[in-house]
Formats: structure tokens, C-alpha cells, sequence
DNA sequence: TTGTACGCGTTATCAT
DNA sequence: ATGATAACGCGTACAA
């Protein structure tokens, strides 16, 4: 069944396309009464615009797009929901594209939305050069990155995190810190490494870190590898959460003690960490916070009719103290 | 910026648009010499033909969309990438539509998307009116739903699935199971329901259900709830993976052991059982099949030169027995 | 207050 | 082998 068009509205009611068009869009002038010869009409066919026209006559899609590395990690749903609150409630439709962090994918997916008049475009852990995002005709606002080319950023203090869990670790008596890190494509992942590393060199202690990926799976077989002959490690700096979950679940089979024997600090604080045993300590990251001021910049950015100088947001993060770590008043 | 247009390309080559137009679709007669002007042209301004125009005409866009009740939930975002893999194999985009199981949403998501050409849609865990799918101008596969209307779709054993986890209970001597399902406007947890409800009958056991939502810190209040005055069952038997993290949190938290005390099965075998402890035991949906299988009916409905007529899949479950129940040899 | 006519960028039909 | 041109469905000057 193809879709009624303006004109079948229009001859049905007797009146020109312009009219049935000013109607939709309560625009120009049109009598009581054929407003409401129109109104019927389109009601008894049942009439919808089509939006792919709209689009091509009007350049804009009210749509957005949300570059994802990997749908399957449940720290980008979450943010995911939060630009799509924010979006919905100004009149956007999200789109969700998995790039799997392949910059090729990555790369496809931009020139691909370029010919879809997509108003904005969210970049969530961007894997691919930076030449890829110029010149773009949409407006762009990259998340938990930050700037290299005066480009609006949502970023998370990476480096801080990356020391804050260090730096709880080691006053918890911690000497042998392993760090597990995300895929060193992912500059957020570097970060957190820099800032494990400026921790473990200010305390004088030896940097041993191991590139992972952002899979529970993947850290597990990974962490049993490692703890095989022996564990020497009396911590481990999870790159995120999922990794943190590998780690541990690793360590509970070959028999070693969390907290006791090892202490384990992911990184983002998905809802996962509270249903482990014992429960994840995590770096906190305000995702929902992070989605919100994403989604909010883009749409200022899309919409500003004064020119949106392009406008960064730093956003904190905090240690969320759980189980896989000891107490601090324990030591 | 605004992006290229075939005009400009035309201009540039010497060419009419028609000839440009033949050499990006690569049809039609074309010598040598034009099209080796015509694509240094492209080349020279970075032309991309404009999808919206293409779609305008063709009525047709080479996108999908997937109605996603919470994209939260881990076992969608499997589900999806599924899909998604399958589906760009065939050439096909991905767009994810986030419902939340509201009719509404859900609704206005379909007239929505009925408006911009898109070539099918997958629908999960329908929520609203049957009536919304009548007459679309596109493919429809229902996933997880067993048909009313003769459309295609893919279920799965849902009735079978809650028989199998209350058997399966039963067989270790379990008396006094709890459900605690689904929401009830979603088929799939009506049907789990149905099929705990016959295994109990079976065995002249004493039927309990409670609704609840699923999310496991809903879950996890609930069951706080209901252990808060002393725990009266022997199992409980939950609508998904999240409500039993959620009761097997609670469970713990309060002293009662699993699966000593409480024994517990999921339902749907998401990653995260793995990560509990214990392991849930849950009854596995033969998740990635499910999306592959959606995927490819739907894009041979799509594509469809012969008459497709609707086929239907029916998925089986299996029981995956982890350590949030008793081994069965220990009976 | 309403209708006519053109343009959005592309494809396809028909001439040439 | 190539070039006009209509059409896809809609929105908006402009004219009436």
C-alpha cells in the first residue's frame, strides 16, 4: 500500500496542494472552512507528510546520529538513553550507528549520514583521523574526547580517574598495581593509562600495564593467562567495568581473595558493578550527565541562530568505594 | 559546507547530469573518455550522490529499523548486533528505535518511520495494538511473538522455556517456586508465565506469580520486599536474566544462601550470568540465531522477487545449568 | 484567502 | 553515446 500524497489530499478536499500544505504547517492564512475541508481530509485518508521530501526540499532531518563503538557494552546504552531523553524532548530522532571502534566503519558511517541531511552527530569514543570530521555539513559534538581541533567536546577528566584509582589502590597498601587497559586506539583508554602511570611514578612503584579489550570475556580468559602460575600482582586498574568483571571472576576460580589477596577497580560504574560479588569499586563516570550536556550542546550547536562559539564541558569523576576493594579505615 | 550536487559535477565534466548519472549507477552506455572525465570530476569535488534525493525518487532506502523495547537491557543490544551483521552484509543500515515497551512510543514510531521509506522492520516484544501493523508500506518480521495475524515472524519456545525452568526446579525438590515475570503486556513474559503455570498444575504445586519489571534494581527492591519478613520459597523462577541478578542480590545481601536456601533460574543466558556469583542458571535463547534468522527473513520479504509467502521460525531453549541451583546429581 | 509554478537532487524515459 | 526533461512529494515565493 503506498502512502497518500498532498494531492490526493488536496483533490479530495478541493483545494490546492499550497493549501493542504499551509495547513500542516499551520503557516499563511486559510479560511475556517477550508481548514477544516482539509482537516477531514486528511484524516479520512489517512494523510501523513512524506519526510523523505520534506528532507530534500528543507535540508534537515530533525535527526541526529550517535557514532557507538559497541552497542554491547552496556556503558553506551546507558548513554545512549540519555541523549535520546534529551533529543525526544526538542523534537529529535536518534539514530544509533555501531562502528565497533573500526575506524573503517567508522569512517563508512560519516560519509554515509553526510548524504542523509542528519542535523548532528554525536562521536562517542572516536577511532578514526580527525580529517574524517571536517569540512562535514552537520553540526558534530564529540563525547569523552577532548579537543584537538577547537571542536565542541563532552569530555571526562580521564587522566584524573586513571590517578584517582591508582592512588586509592596504593592507600590501600597496594605495591603491585597491574593496569589492564582498554584498546590503545581509544584515546580515553590512553588517558586513564597516563594517569595510572603519573600515579605509580610519583610513589615510586613499577608500571606494568596490559593491553585489553573492552570485553568481559576477553579480560577473563586474558586475567586467567596471567594469574596461571601464580598471581604477583596485589591489584588490578580495570580499564572499565566489563574488564574489572573478567578480572575477578578470573581470580574467584583459581581461588584467589578479593579483596584480600587481590583488589580490583573498574572504570565507568555500569549498573553490572552492583550485582558481582563482591560489588565492583568503580571510578564513576556521570553518564547520564555526559548524554544530557552531548545531547544538549548538539541541538544549541544545530539550532543557534547566534553563533554557538564552539563550548567544551570538563565533567568530574568520583570513586565509587564497593567490595572488590578494602575499606580505607581498614588499614 | 554544503555537499556537492550531480549539477556541479555535470558542469565540471562538461556533461549533462543524465551522463553523470550513468556513471554512478554504472548503467547505460557511457565512452571511455566521458567517463574518465566524469570521474575525475567526482574525484576533484568529493561527490557523494545524495541519498535523500535517490530515496525521493526510488521510494526506497536501504535501511531497516528495529524496534528495541529497552536498549538497556543486554539482550537486546545482542539481538541487535545480530541483525545489524546480517543486515550489512545485504547492504542494508540499521536504525535502532528505542520503545520502552510504551505503546505510544512504540506507535508513533512506526507512523513515524512508515513516513521516511524505510524498506522493513523487525519488531521485538510488541507492546502495542496489532492494528498499528496492518497495511504498512513496508516488510514487517515479528521477533519473539508468536503470530496472530499470519505475518512472518520468529518466536520462540517461551511456553516450553518456563515449563523446562519450573521442571527443572521441581526435579531438585523444589516445592515452593515463585515467578516473578515479565511485565504483563509483553507476550513473551505472559507465555513464560503460562508454561510455569502448567508445570506447577502438573505436579500439584501451589502457583505464585508477581509482576515486575525488567530491571534488576527493580527487581532487587522487590525481592527485598519480599524476603524482608523471612523467605517462604524454595526457588525463584525469573521472567529474565536481570530480575534474577536483582533476587540473587537480594537474597545474599540478606544471608540467604544460594543455592542452598534460594535457588534461582533466568531466563534469556546474557553475558552477565556468567559474572554473578554464583552463575545463574538460566534457560538460553538461542539469542544471535534469533537475529540472524529475523534478519534474513525479512530482507527476502524485502527482496522478494517470487511470492514470499510468510514462513515462521520457532526457536527452541535450552536449560543452562550454573551454580545458582543444585547440581541435579546431588538429589 | 487561495492557486500557480518552481526548486530541492536524483533517476529514467525518450529523443537525438 | 549523450542530452533534455519529467517525475518523486513537498514547501514557498509570487501572483491573483
Amino acid at each position: 500500500m503506498s502512502p497518500t500524497t498532498i494531492r490526493e489530499v488536496a483533490k479530495y478536499a478541493n483545494v490546492s496542494e499550497a493549501t493542504v500544505s499551509r495547513v500542516i504547517n499551520k503557516k499563511g492564512y486559510v479560511s475556517q472552512e477550508t481548514l477544516k475541508q482539509v482537516e477531514d481530509a486528511i484524516k479520512h485518508l489517512n494523510y501523513k507528510p512524506n519526510e523523505v521530501a520534506r528532507m530534500l526540499y528543507k535540508k534537515k532531518s530533525n535527526t541526529i546520529a550517535l557514532l557507538i563503538p559497541d552497542i554491547t557494552n552496556p556503558f553506551f546504552p546507558e548513554l545512549a538513553k540519555a541523549i535520546e531523553e534529551v533529543a525526544k524532548k526538542k523534537g529529535y530522532v536518534v539514530v544509533l550507528c555501531n562502528t565497533k571502534s573500526d575506524p573503517e566503519i567508522e569512517k563508512k558511517y560519516v560519509t554515509e549520514l553526510t548524504s542523509k541531511y542528519i542535523d548532528g552527530l554525536i562521536i562517542m569514543n572516536q577511532s578514526c583521523e580527525d580529517t574524517v570530521y571536517q569540512n562535514l555539513p552537520f553540526s558534530t559534538v564529540f563525547l569523552d574526547r577532548v579537543d584537538k581541533n577547537k571542536s565542541s567536546y563532552i569530555a571526562v577528566q580521564n587522566q584524573e580517574g586513571g590517578k584517582l584509582a591508582t592512588e586509592h589502590l596504593i592507600s590501600l597498601g597496594c605495591k603491585s598495581i597491574l593496569h589492564l587497559s582498554g584498546p590503545s586506539n581509544i584515546i580515553t583508554a590512553v588517558e586513564r593509562a597516563e594517569g595510572y602511570q603519573t600515579a605509580m611514578k610519583q610513589h615510586g612503584l613499577l608500571i606494568e600495564t596490559k593491553e585489553c579489550k573492552y570485553e568481559a570475556d576477553y579480560a577473563y580468559q586474558m586475567s586467567q593467562a596471567i594469574f596461571k602460575d601464580g598471581n604477583r600482582f596485589d591489584a588490578v586498574f580495570a580499564g572499565n567495568d566489563l574488564i574489572a568483571a573478567g578480572v575477578l571472576r578470573a581470580a574467584k576460580e583459581i581461588g584467589i581473595n578479593v579483596p584480600n589477596d587481590l583488589q580490583i577497580i573498574g572504570y565507568d560504574d555500569i549498573d553490572l558493578c552492583k550485582y558481582t560479588t563482591p560489588q565492583l569499586t568503580t571510578i564513576q563516570q556521570p553518564i547520564y550527565l555526559m548524554g544530557e550536556k552531548a545531547a544538549e550542546l548538539l541541538i544549541e550547536k544545530i539550532e543557534g541562530v547566534y553563533d554557538v562559539r564552539d563550548s567544551n564541558y570538563l565533567l568530574p569523576v568520583t570513586l565509587m568505594a564497593r567490595g572488590s576493594t578494602k575499606p580505607l579505615d581498614s588499614i
